[in-house]
DNA sequence: TCGATCGTTCAGTATTGACTGAATGTTCCG
DNA sequence: CGGAACATTCAGTCAATACTGAACGATCGA
């Protein structure tokens, strides 16, 4: 691993775990994204990143749970081939509504919790209910149209 | 505070500490979503969240640098009064941009990296950028639109 | 100027949780 | 059946960090 690639690895893992992930899966998934041959051992991740072994298990789950990254294997060989899923990115924000539902789902539980206020008291857990359940529709329909734009690109004569 | 409050402010904090906030930022900008008054002081959240001053101090810091909070003062009292922003949460949807936009510059940052390799192997990264930048310009889009739907709800007649 | 009140800072503490590495379990080849 | 190579598990360690609380500084009224 060059510098430069290694820089790489250790800006995804800071990046992911200032998201709620752990610093290996970001730098195990941003190996994936950039290693040759794109199909790994868990020994190369681990020999790659300097990692121990149980933790290139235990990350491997959450990645693969997450659909960031796909398991094989091959005939005669008990090994497990790890890479990263192509799609990867457009199915996490094709779902990215239940990330805001989740936090709709607070907001709601917090107007039952306040529905004995006065309407003025309430509008502020309203108006964000009510903002969340907008981009939560509106926000895989982005990804859809980016399909779409993409699809058409690549048959613009309707092959 | 209600059983009903105190898990609205507690789910709050988890909310927000599981996107990298700390969970006193999450209760207390949850608290200052539902309390009555909707201003209080820094005695006020103190008490009500069971939390010292100094972390109060501290986490006004962070919600009013990130929008969430507004701080203001009253002539002839020296005490500082908190309430939460109506539109926090459209700002911060506006600026989501920037979040998108960390992520595209470490994927630029990636192919800079990977710039001797053949085309097939950097089509990883290279789908991941294109796909972050569609998003970081459509979303706050997204949330112009909810405005300016909002807007004309509440003047349908043009007033 | 003194005292009271409020906000801030910071060293110390406690907790969380990510990672290691050895032990265990499993599958395949000879 | 035995052994090798692999994956998994989990108790232990270490580092990061959220929070406390006392000390400090600033501001205002008297």
């Amino acid at each position: 691993m060059t510098p430069a690639e290694s820089e790489f690895v250790e800006e995804m893992g800071q990046i992911l775990a200032s998201y709620g992930m752990t610093p290996m899966a970001g730098r195990m998934w941003g190996w994936l994204l950039i290693c040759e041959p794109p199909e790994q051992t868990a020994a190369d991740i681990a020999e790659a990143l300097g990692a121990s072994r149980g933790a290139i298990s235990g990350t491997a789950r959450i990645l693969a749970g997450a659909g960031f990254i796909r398991r094989t294997m091959r005939r005669g060989d008990r090994r497990e081939w790890f890479n990263a899923k192509p799609d990867a990115l457009e199915s996490f924000l094709l779902n990215a509504g239940r990330i805001y539902a989740q936090l709709r789902g607070v907001a709601e539980r917090g107007l039952i919790a306040t529905s004995d206020r006065s309407p003025e008291s309430r509008e502020r857990l309203e108006e964000m209910r009510d903002l969340l359940a907008f981009v939560e529709r509106e926000v895989p329909a982005i990804i859809e149209r980016f399909l779409a734009d993409r699809a058409a690109e690549r048959a613009p004569l309707g092959s």
